[in-house]
DNA sequence: CTGAAAGCGCTTACAG
DNA sequence: CTGAAAGCGCTTACAG
């Protein structure tokens, strides 16, 4: 019969042994004779003990939880994140506390600070920017961060991204290749990292072709924004015949708004996204993205995150992979096109 | 300047008083002097001091973690409550400890197991059953649990979902009403609670008008299985004329597969969702559906939780949580429907 | 292999 | 109000 919170005395007495040896049986690398391990094992049954994590946590300094910190959970790109990381870690035996973050960088402090206070073995910082203020407090703190799909001007953080500005220079070839020339952009938020990567490589390969773009804006990563820059882009007389949005949760908003406009995309226009969520494929998009590949993501970010945990070394790294392009109905696909 | 890990007693040091007083100064039913208040907040702030949570929680015995289990993040409606979940038990001094779930009973079984390993002080189980001999166990723990989005027939735990029978039946009464007279249904998993009550309230509307469904297949909360279900429905000579499908992600499946075959949806045939996700009022698919009010539902599931935490009381609670019926372009309206 | 003991960083009666 | 002390449930040297 089990009782309420049993301890590890309580087990020892059963089994008419010390405390010690009851902690030893649970603990992995112990050692205790098979006599012992089986009467433990016994009295933990019938009693139905479990170690107490929290105690465990304390006096190893190991609390086996990682921090993660994430915001914009209506992209769905971040819910597929946490999933997998969610996921990769439970199998390595770590779970995620998680906090909501503000989108501010201040707010995000206030956020670290109370993680921090949890004793988390790791932070993950999905798609948010942290002041080097407080990078510095959890690398004194001795508590390794990496940042998820965002980058990092400042002090040495790990991060994991795509690589965002050659994603960029990638859709502006396509575009370019199929024969379109008057390319609009409504780019990822340009306080972001990804944001700016990604405007800066479409830019470039333009800027080699000769080319400028019909148009720049910022859509903040926002579905209001995106449709309304695209009303405006597409009510002149003069309009765009392609374009590059800065991810697929708004370049969705802007083929709503398309077809509200009687556009459609793939014919009337070309519509390129990026991230390539789920959603991205489904029917009513059929969205020509360029994919980040989270899979590979979410490992290089949990494989740099335990390592750095488990070895005690901090050496920031930084992981960008390489993304593809993911050819769909949305935009028209220049002939010859490999 | 902040050194690594710096623990009350040091602070006690540097203020010259107590760590007993250190302690109280950190605790909110504390009682010091202004002067001790004062001499210990500057020495905590200049050694960068901040109470252990686990220290704190081992003694207390009260984590301030909350365990969160879920499962289907691709279904919209979970990373919508997960957010708001998270919001409103930070707001509260709470955080979440997330497991994702495999969606078998026993496998929830294991989970849960970890999560009382932590220590945590209360449970949400989202979208998943779980047997009555862990129910047991939590509740001699006295831990307690809310299961959201999740009937319970067993023994007594709380929880708290939306008027699903109700809302069947709701649906059903508005295809009658609009003239549709071979109506079909694609359930939600018939394994679940959700599943079958909407069903059922829904067969019985069919039942007091003397109607029986056109058909009758399991969606198992799946878009492959609702767009193949979608595919023989309506491959047939004879087809249906409306759909009510068990929630909107398994709909939109349905949607896009109604398109392939050159079926409109508000036009050529009715299609009603279940649960209001963001999604659904977007463009391409202007889901008419049966709104689960996930506000009202989260900040029902957040105050029994924390009463039931704080009172040490567990009577347990259901809440079920009415629902609307929101009118949008995939379904036609009957003429003076209200 | 095993037990007694110290200690992880706190909170909380208990005296004063 | 304040300090000394016990104790939360463990792990981990340290002897044996």
């Amino acid at each position: 019969m089990a009782q309420v919170k049993v301890t590890s005395a309580e087990v020892a007495r059963l089994a008419g042994v010390s405390q010690s040896a009851v902690s030893r049986v649970f603990t992995p690398g112990a050692s205790a004779s098979k006599k012992t391990v089986q009467k433990v094992r016994e009295a933990a049954d019938k009693l139905g003990y479990r170690p107490n994590v929290l105690a465990r946590a304390m006096v190893s300094g190991k609390s086996r939880i990682i921090g993660l910190v994430v915001a914009y959970l209506e992209n769905q790109f971040y819910p597929v994140a946490l999933e997998l990381l969610s996921n990769a870690l439970q199998a390595r035996g770590y779970h995620i506390l998680i906090f909501t973050a503000p989108n501010s960088t201040d707010g995000i402090d206030g956020v670290m600070q109370d993680l921090m206070d949890y004793q988390v073995d790791g932070i993950i910082a999905a798609s948010v920017s942290m002041s080097s203020d407080l990078a510095r407090r959890a690398r004194q703190a001795g508590i390794p961060v990496v940042l998820f799909n965002r980058g990092q001007d400042g002090p040495g953080l790990s991060n994991v991204t795509s690589a965002n500005h050659a994603g960029g220079r990638r859709v502006a070839q396509f575009l370019l290749a199929g024969g379109h020339r008057r390319i609009a952009h409504v780019a990822g938020w340009q306080g972001s990292s990804t944001g700016r990567d990604r405007q800066a490589g479409f830019l470039s390969a333009m800027d080699e072709a000769g080319q400028r773009p019909f148009a720049l804006v910022d859509g903040m990563y926002n579905r209001k924004v995106a449709a309304q820059s695209t009303r405006l882009l597409c009510s002149g007389s003069a309009r765009p015949d392609a374009i590059f949005v800065g991810n697929d949760h708004m370049a969705f908003a802007v083929i709503d708004t398309l077809r509200a406009m009687r556009l459609e995309p793939g014919q009337d226009i070309s519509v390129v996204g990026y991230d390539d969520v789920p959603m991205a494929c489904w029917g009513a998009y059929d969205l020509t993205t360029l994919r980040q590949p989270v899979n590979r993501m979410v490992d290089a970010t949990v494989s740099i995150l335990l390592d750095q945990i488990e070895t005690g070394e901090s050496r920031p790294a930084r992981i960008e992979i390489e993304g593809e392009l993911i050819l769909r109905g949305s935009a028209r696909i220049p002939e010859g096109w490999t």
